[in-house]
DNA sequence: AGTTAAGTATACTGGTCTGTATACATTAGA
DNA sequence: TCTAATGTATACAGACCAGTATACTTAACT
């Protein structure tokens, strides 16, 4: 095994363990034996736990904005059709079986009044996706892209509350009935 | 101070820290030194911490609940001036300095895979809040005030994380522009 | 007035937390 | 082949965690 292939291993495993028992709930100990690796490599490799949470929602915001463009790339169709196949990513995400959230409201739900650093990046990550959806708006040809793209991330952010909240992801089926109405509205 | 009041200020103050600094990252003496209580009283009230966390997200649950429909009560109007009001207390509930999410969100996050029990009260918070949408768009002669219920609850959680993600209260300025347009569909 | 419940203060147990120290093994490039 | 980086295993420090034990003090109610 690589150098750089331990690092993954521990981010993945990180990340892992970050979104299905919270960052305060998960402990160093953990993290290093589930990767196969000791404290002392962690340590080596991220400074500290607060370190290793720094690149971990980096390194989770970058991949999902990667798998997004990319599943994004292929549909076949305009600006309309796109926009409609975020919210059916968001439909298969909810299906997972280890779905458990967002791990960037994990962010602002646990460090909201201590860590800034932690909660900007986690907010940087929310402000990109809206941006992403922003471009795909103005390529639709919205008159007010920007308000397009926080329109339908209120319904996706709201569809990620619900569908953790017992509702599964059928709310997405509401959430996107909802957005077609203003994607039509604002693309005319 | 009476029996019931020292149990009071337990709660409340654990209701403060939880919010501020979540649930796993409070430890009980901290909430027990800051309601001027000891370990010993805090554990006879509650018996554990899962037990006080039980109690505070009930006692919030039905305060929240109380506010609302006192707050919705005043209101002069029919149906479609009620269901505008209930987005303008969630503004207000950003406006506050101490604002920091929802404590039923914080629940999810934080007891994802663990305790089904706290899941499923914060569940029920979320389905009654729902379910209180939904008496209000009946009184309006909705068609199906569950469906305009589920619609504005999508908003209305996307408004809180959006809220904390560094957008502020403005957000339910256009949270409210497509509820509007919801409730008066549906409203005709 | 006397019993009972609920409070206080303090100290403790045993476990887990983040982070470090010591000492040795492996690997890869100059 | 030597060196330097990176890894291993294990043990430890010091703080904090949930929860309990002991012994004393209030306050309320019959």
């Amino acid at each position: 095994m690589r150098h750089s292939e331990k690092k993954d291993s521990i981010l993945r495993t990180a990340d892992d363990l970050f979104q299905s028992q919270g960052f305060n709930g998960t402990g160093v100990d953990q993290i290093a034996s589930e990767s196969g690796v000791t404290k002392r490599t962690l340590y080596k490799h991220f400074g500290s736990k607060e370190g290793l949470i720094r690149e971990v929602l980096i390194q989770h915001h970058e991949q999902m904005m990667d798998n997004v463009r990319a599943a994004i790339c292929k549909v076949e169709g305009g600006a309309r059709e796109r926009l409609i196949a975020c919210f059916e990513l968001y439909r298969e995400w909810f299906g997972r079986s280890n779905f458990s959230g967002c791990i960037f409201m994990k962010t602002f739900n646990e460090f909201a009044g201590c860590s800034t650093e932690l909660g900007q990046i986690a907010q940087d990550a929310k402000n990109a996706m809206r941006g992403f959806i922003a471009e795909l708006a103005e390529d639709g040809g919205a008159e007010e892209p920007e308000k397009l793209a926080l329109q339908l991330q209120l319904l996706l952010e709201g569809s990620i509350v619900l569908a953790q909240s017992g509702n599964g992801p059928s709310v997405i089926d509401t959430s996107l009935e909802v957005g077609l109405q203003l994607i039509d509205e604002a693309l005319e």
